[in-house]
RNA sequence: GGCCCGUUGGUCAAGCGGUUAAGACACCGCCCUUUCACGGCGGGAACAUGGGUUCGAUUCCCGUACGGGUCACCA
C-alpha cells in the first residue's frame, strides 16, 4: 500500500507538514522546572466548581514554577456549544482572581501559540493526521452509524471487547482504489488511528499524583478526525498540548483510562509525552441514596461557581477552601501565616489527594469566617454593597437610603474593642443574622425575653434608659449609665455580688442590658450593643425603644 | 463484564515498618464574659476485611468486600 498516495487522496489540500508546525510553534524558553499548564474547558457557558478547582491548581503550579498558564477552548463539539459560553467562563474565573497568561483574548499577549480555540485549528490537526497517514498509522473509515451499531451488538452478545479493532476494523483493509472510489462518490468518512498496540504490553504512566500506573496498551483504532474534519478530544489533546508546549497536563481523573490512547497518539506522532496529574473529583453525599457521588451540574446548585457569588462568599474564601482540599497542609500554613496572601503558600502537586473529597459546606463557612474576619470594615462595607447591588436589591436600596456615615459603618459589628467576631461567612447571611442592622426593622417584631421577665421592670428600664441616654458617651460611659439605671431600680449592678446571692435581687445588670438589647434588636443575643447603637444612630434607637415600650404596655401581647 | 483507581474518627486529612495514630472542622464540657461571638483549656471519636512477608504491620504483597472512573464521529 502506498501510504503517501493514500494521504494525498484523503488530504489533497494539505501541503504543510509537521516540521513546519514544529518551527511555527517552537519550544518555550523557560527556566528549568517551569511548568506549562492549561485549563481546557468546553464552552458550555457553565463554570463548574470542579473546573475552578483544577484551574486554581494549574494556576498555582505554573506561577510558582515560573511557567505559563493558559486557557484553551475545546469547542470541537458543536452540539455542546452555547452562545457566549467562552466569555462566561472567562468572567467566572476572573471573579475568583484566576488569571491566564495566554488564551483566546484580544490583548495581543498570546501571539505565538494561537489560536487557542480548537475550532480555529483545523488545519493543524489535518496536517498531523495526514502525516500519520503517510506513515501508515491512520486511515479513512467509511463505516456508517448502523454498521458500527451492528458490530457493537455482536461484540456485546459475545462478550467481546467493545470497539473498532482487529477483525472489526473493516476499513483497515480498504485498497487505494476503494478509498478513491468512495471519496469520489462523496461518501462521508472519519480518519482513524491504525493502532500498533499490543494488549499484552503495558502503557506506563508516571502520574504526578497517583504514581506509577500500568495499563494494557491501546489496541483500538479510535477516531482522530470526525467526518467534519474536526478532531476528537484525544487527537486534539496530543496535537495541542504538544504544539502549545504544555509540559504538565492537569485534568480530571476520568481521563486516566484513556491514557493508553494518548500514549500511543503521542508516540505515533513522534511527540514527547507530557507529564500528567490526574485530579480526583469533588464529591458530595447524595440526599436520596446516602452515597458519595460527583457534584452534579443538574442536581446540585452548588456545582456552579455562580452559586458562591450569589451566596456572597468572598472570592478568597472559595479559593482557600479549594486549596485546602488540594493540599491539606494549606490549613496549617494558614494558621501559621494568617496575614499572608494565599498565593504565597508553597503548593505541592504530590500532595493532592488521590481520591475524591466530599465538599464540606460547613468547612467552607469556617474558612470563610476566617477570611471575613480579616477584612477591614471598609473592605466589608464595599463588598457588601457590591454584592447587594447584584444579588439583593432590597438590601441595596436599604443601604442607599441611608446616610454615607451609615454605609461606612455597616460592618462595625465585627469589632467591639480589640476582639474580632467570626460569625459571618457570606453576605447573604447578613439580613437574617443581623436584621436589626440590615433591614428597616419594621413590621411584626418578635421580641424575645420580654415574656420571660418582669414586665414592669422592662418598662421601667426602658423609660429610665431613654431619659438618661447620653448621645456622645463612650463605651464605658454608656455602660456606666446602664449600671446606674440598674442600681436605681434596685437591681444588682455588680455581677460578682449578684452571682453570690442572686436571691437577694430581682435581677442584675445583665438583665437590664438584655432588656435594652431586646428593645433595640428584638433578640437576646447580639454583638456589642453600644456598637450597634453607633451604627443605627440614636434617633433610630429611640424610635425602637418607643416601639418596644408600646409593645410592653399592650396587654394583648402577653 | 473487561481494564484502572481508591478505602485512617461524622467530614477534610497527617503518616510512608516500631508513634500514647498529628492537626483542622463539627459536636460536648469548663473558663473568660452585661448577651452573643472571640479567645483559652479539656473530652468523646478512626487505620474496611481475610491471608501472607517480617522480630514487628496503618504502612509492603495477594485475595475479598465496598465505593469511584472508563469502555462514542462527548469532552
Amino acid at each position: 500500500m502506498d501510504y503517501k498516495k493514500l494521504a494525498e487522496i484523503v488530504f489533497p489540500n494539505i501541503y504543510k507538514d509537521i516540521a513546519y508546525l514544529e518551527e511555527k510553534f517552537p519550544e518555550r524558553q523557560l527556566k528549568e522546572g517551569a511548568k506549562v499548564t492549561r485549563f481546557a474547558p468546553s464552552p458550555t457557558g457553565y463554570m463548574h466548581i470542579g473546573g475552578l478547582y483544577v484551574s486554581i491548581i494549574c494556576e498555582r503550579i505554573s506561577k510558582q514554577s515560573g511557567g505559563v498558564f493558559y486557557l484553551r477552548i475545546e469547542d470541537t463539539d458543536k452540539k455542546r456549544q452555547v452562545e457566549g459560553g467562552i466569555d462566561e467562563i472567562i468572567s467566572a474565573l476572573a471573579k475568583f482572581d484566576i488569571k491566564f497568561d495566554e488564551g483566546p483574548f484580544d490583548d495581543g499577549s498570546s501571539e505565538v501559540y494561537k489560536p487557542y480555540c480548537q475550532s480555529q485549528r483545523k488545519e493543524i490537526y489535518q496536517i498531523c493526521a495526514k502525516e500519520l497517514m503517510k506513515k501508515g498509522l491512520a486511515y479513512p473509515c467509511f463505516c456508517t452509524a448502523e454498521e458500527l451499531a451492528q458490530t457493537r451488538a455482536e461484540q456485546e452478545e459475545n462478550k467481546l471487547d467493545m470497539g473498532y479493532y482487529g477483525r472489526f476494523a473493516k476499513c483497515r483493509e480498504l485498497s487505494l482504489e476503494q478509498v478513491e472510489k468512495l471519496i469520489d462518490e462523496g461518501k462521508p468518512f472519519v480518519v482513524r488511528l491504525k493502532s500498533q498496540g499490543d494488549k499484552e504490553q503495558s502503557a506506563v504512566l508516571f502520574d504526578q499524583i497517583k504514581g506509577k500506573i500500568e495499563m494494557p496498551q491501546n489496541i483500538m483504532d479510535i477516531v482522530i478526525l470526525k467526518s467534519d474534519g474536526i478532531p476528537t478530544y484525544h487527537f486534539a489533546h496530543a496535537v495541542d498540548d504538544h504544539f502549545m508546549r504544555t509540559n504538565l497536563v492537569v485534568r480530571g481523573d476520568e481521563w486516566l483510562s484513556s491514557f493508553p490512547v494518548h500514549e500511543e497518539l503521542f508516540r505515533s506522532l513522534g511527540f514527547k509525552l507530557p507529564k500528567y496529574a490526574h485530579i480526583a473529583p469533588i464529591m458530595k453525599i447524595d440526599a436520596e441514596t446516602g452515597g458519595k457521588r460527583k457534584i452534579s451540574k443538574r442536581k446540585d446548585p452548588e456545582a456552579s461557581v455562580t452559586y458562591y457569588a450569589e451566596m456572597g462568599y468572598p472570592k478568597e474564601s472559595v479559593i482557600e477552601y479549594l486549596l485546602n482540599i488540594a493540599n491539606s497542609a494549606f490549613e496549617e500554613w494558614r494558621i501559621k501565616s494568617p496575614e499572608k496572601p494565599y498565593d504565597e503558600y508553597p503548593f505541592k502537586v504530590k500532595n493532592i489527594p488521590t481520591s475524591g473529597a466530599l465538599f464540606d459546606m460547613v468547612k467552607l463557612d469556617d474558612v470563610s469566617r476566617e477570611v471575613v474576619s480579616k477584612k477591614t470594615d471598609e473592605q466589608c462595607a464595599e463588598e457588601i454593597t457590591a454584592w447587594a447591588e447584584q444579588y439583593n436589591q432590597k438590601l441595596y436600596n436599604f443601604i442607599n437610603s441611608k446616610p454615607q456615615e451609615f454605609v461606612n459603618s455597616i460592618a462595625l459589628w465585627k469589632r467591639a474593642g480589640k476582639k474580632v467576631r467570626k460569625d459571618v461567612a457570606k453576605w447573604s447571611e447578613l439580613t437574617t443574622m443581623f436584621d436589626y442592622i440590615y433591614t428597616d426593622f419594621d413590621g411584626e417584631i418578635k421580641y424575645e425575653f420580654f415574656d420571660e421577665f418582669d414586665r414592669q421592670i422592662c418598662i421601667d428600664v426602658l423609660k429610665e434608659y431613654k431619659n438618661s441616654y447620653i448621645p456622645d458617651a463612650d463605651a464605658n460611659g454608656w455602660f456606666e449609665n446602664v449600671k446606674q439605671i440598674t442600681d436605681k431600680l434596685g437591681l444588682c449592678s455588680n455581677m460578682k455580688e449578684y452571682k453570690k446571692n442572686p436571691e437577694n435581687y430581682k435581677g442584675s445588670v445583665a438583665d437590664v442590658s438584655c432588656v435594652i438589647r431586646v428593645a433595640v434588636t428584638g433578640k437576646k443575643n447580639s454583638p456589642d450593643l453600644y456598637t450597634i447603637i453607633g451604627v443605627i444612630g440614636s434617633d433610630e434607637m429611640n424610635r425602637r425603644i418607643e416601639n418596644a415600650l408600646k409593645y410592653l404596655k399592650d396587654d394583648s401581647n402577653f
